[in-house]
DNA sequence: AACTTTTCCCAAAACGTTTTGGAAAAAGGA
DNA sequence: TCCTTTTTCCAAAACGTTTTGGGAAAAGTT
């Protein structure tokens, strides 16, 4: 009763913002010492039913919530873990990334830790982000991003033993974790399912190099060539650059129907799918009608021009979370090699990926002898 | 010498993690107390220009950093400002939120600060993840974003007296700080310019209602036609949704046409720039011949449909630069309502926005009688 | 009744800083 | 030389937790 007066009633008009309640403070109210309350919160079992339940009452009634601070002193970490993001990542055009990020900010969220965001302008930026939380005991794991073929943090990283998940993967022979989109399969399954509608003459337009991503993408595809009896022909590559991926998608559309046996159909990540289509629209080519379309990642642009865009689709929200978790494995000193994960893509069939009656007229006319199609 | 051979070249294998010096590991290898260690490092007049000298060099040859858990426990400050993103924000869209991020986090990081990010669904989950924030302690202050006409969060922090700047405004009586753009002059200029190339049918294609910003492009709206003697005709107006920015712009583009006196000119957010073309497109109309538009927000797509698309061209940089500056004035103790500050919007003519003979044209169709067109 | 075990609680230390309130030594003034 | 001022340093306290290492009381055991 005189809690309910003294305690909230009161006291409203300005001093609200220091109403926050102490372990000590809180330990007086209830005529006990610090650590017994500290142990009955954390559910100790040498403290008994009784206080433990008046303790933890007490608690929420008061609105008491551990100075995670002084918690993270005691306990010599920081409950916090790091991601250094580059505006270059061109992940960001849409929902993949915030996905990705959704996911690994809400498992963080669960685990009671904090993620502290970087933002850095290049490759230089980026290192020099990681190294301040890293170096400066700001975080106790880091989640890495857009990894390069060649990628400096993870052997920094590895170098002194800090705990670290990729999501990707890069070219390293020490055993470190990540989880990473089986990009390999995805474009493999898409090329030989354009294959199986006919198409024999399928291009990439791939992700820009030096960047670990495409490689997977580019392998898929070469395998998906090779287990439907298609040959490899270099004209049909072209990539694209993450400053303009709608310019320089566009331009390398130009340039493949110049080819004097042009595609038929065309793989690509799906943030060059602006590109694509203005240079279609620009050859007259319909989209799934003369060219079939299939991009990695359902964006929202896939779905509004002329027909809807098939994909390959990761699950973005899982993979971040699993990210998360693994981290902690890792943090808690778990060693790091046993998690490797390799998420599966599925293949989203909309209206860009059918073989349409007019590309195989194409076709035709480009092999006039053959005969099945498939 | 010795130190030389000592500290760096052996003990790499493994140990590197815990090779972080302390500040009472530096003071007795100084031969000091960690008190004058402490000032030494901080510049305090109090201690000898020599001794100085010889803790900070000692300082660096060792990497000492404090470390900022303790020191924040120690000063009673997070030394953390907090942001919460939401996937709906389709200001993710492309550069403008990442480049307003970029600014806000380079911005934090040179004042010693870390940015922490939540990341919700919905509203609600947008607001228990504020309330883990301030009320776990874990922030000296927030930054708000996507900013609604009644937004709950400012009421809250408000009521408790607790450090925030917005980005945007919001529908509030008491004074708080903010940093807007001024999408009001930045339409008003854009539909005035449109008017003064002789267009008299002038659309708005605005953000969704419920949120702020679209109030003040209509108010700019509104007041460009006014100011260039125009009528406010309400069906020239529609709404996209930030679900689906480009879905439903293009099927209000369609809608917009179906007018018996259709717009020789659209006014929209640059996000909705997919769906226009698209609508466009299929009503066989051409931006920028038949219609001119003008785009708010700078995106790599604003560059990639056909004609370069003319667009108002806010500075998201400096604008989260000005916002981390204002929230630390808050934080120290400043008064809020000294902070409200209105960033100019600069326009960028491309080509969409020239008064094509072709659009002069469907405008006299309209209009036989008219003459003088400006 | 005496001894052992279990239950329940707590004082003190520790985490790594910064700040407070001097104190010793050096320098200046008479 | 003695007193005052300035310079230079430091011991101790504090920030708010959690953990360590018991210790007293209650309950069991013989």
């Amino acid at each position: 009763m005189f809690l309910e007066q003294s305690g909230n009633r009161i006291g409203l008009g300005k001093g609200f913002k220091s109403m926050t309640i102490n372990l000590k403070q809180l330990s007086k109210l209830l005529k006990l010492s610090p650590t017994t309350v500290s142990r009955a919160l954390a559910d100790y079992p040498d403290v008994s039913a009784k206080t433990r339940a008046r303790v933890k009452q007490m608690a929420i009634q008061h609105g008491y919530q551990p100075n995670p601070v002084a918690r993270r002193l005691q306990k010599g970490k920081t409950e916090t873990i790091g991601i250094v993001i580059t505006p270059e990542q061109n992940y960001f055009s849409d929902t993949f990334f915030i996905d990705l990020l959704s996911g690994i900010s809400n498992q963080i969220t669960r685990a009671g830790y904090e993620l502290i965001l970087g933002v850095a302008s290049d490759e230089e930026h980026e290192m020099q982000s990681m190294r301040r939380m890293v170096e400066g005991k700001r975080v106790d794991g880091m989640i890495l991003t857009l990894i390069r073929e060649q990628d400096p943090r993870v052997g920094y990283l590895l170098d002194r033993d800090f705990p670290f998940v990729l999501y990707g993967r890069t070219r390293e022979t020490r055993p470190y974790a990540f989880v990473d989109m089986d990009g390999k399969q995805a474009f493999e399954k898409a090329c030989t399912y354009l294959a199986g509608l006919g198409h024999r003459r399928i291009a990439l337009l791939n992700g820009e190099p030096g960047f670990m991503f495409p490689v997977g993408c580019r392998e898929g595809y070469e395998s998906g060539l090779f287990h439907s009896g298609l040959e490899l022909d270099p004209d049909l590559i072209r990539e694209w650059k993450h400053k303009d991926p709608s310019q320089s998608s566009y331009r390398w559309t130009l340039e493949l129907f110049k080819n004097e046996n042009p595609p038929t159909a065309i793989l690509f990540q799906t943030e060059a799918v602006n590109g694509i289509f203005k240079g279609l629209d620009e050859l007259d080519l319909q989209p799934g009608k003369d060219v079939a379309l299939i991009g990695y990642d359902d964006l929202e642009i896939a779905r509004i021009h002329g027909p809807s865009l098939s994909v390959l689709r990761p699950q973005a929200r899982e993979a971040g979370q699993r990210v998360v978790n693994i981290l902690m494995e890792v943090i808690k000193g778990e060693d790091p090699g046993k998690f490797q994960e390799i998420h599966q893509v599925e293949m989203v069939i909309r209206e860009t990926s059918f073989a349409h009656p007019d590309s195989k007229n194409i076709f035709r006319s480009h092999f006039p002898g053959l005969k099945n199609l498939n």
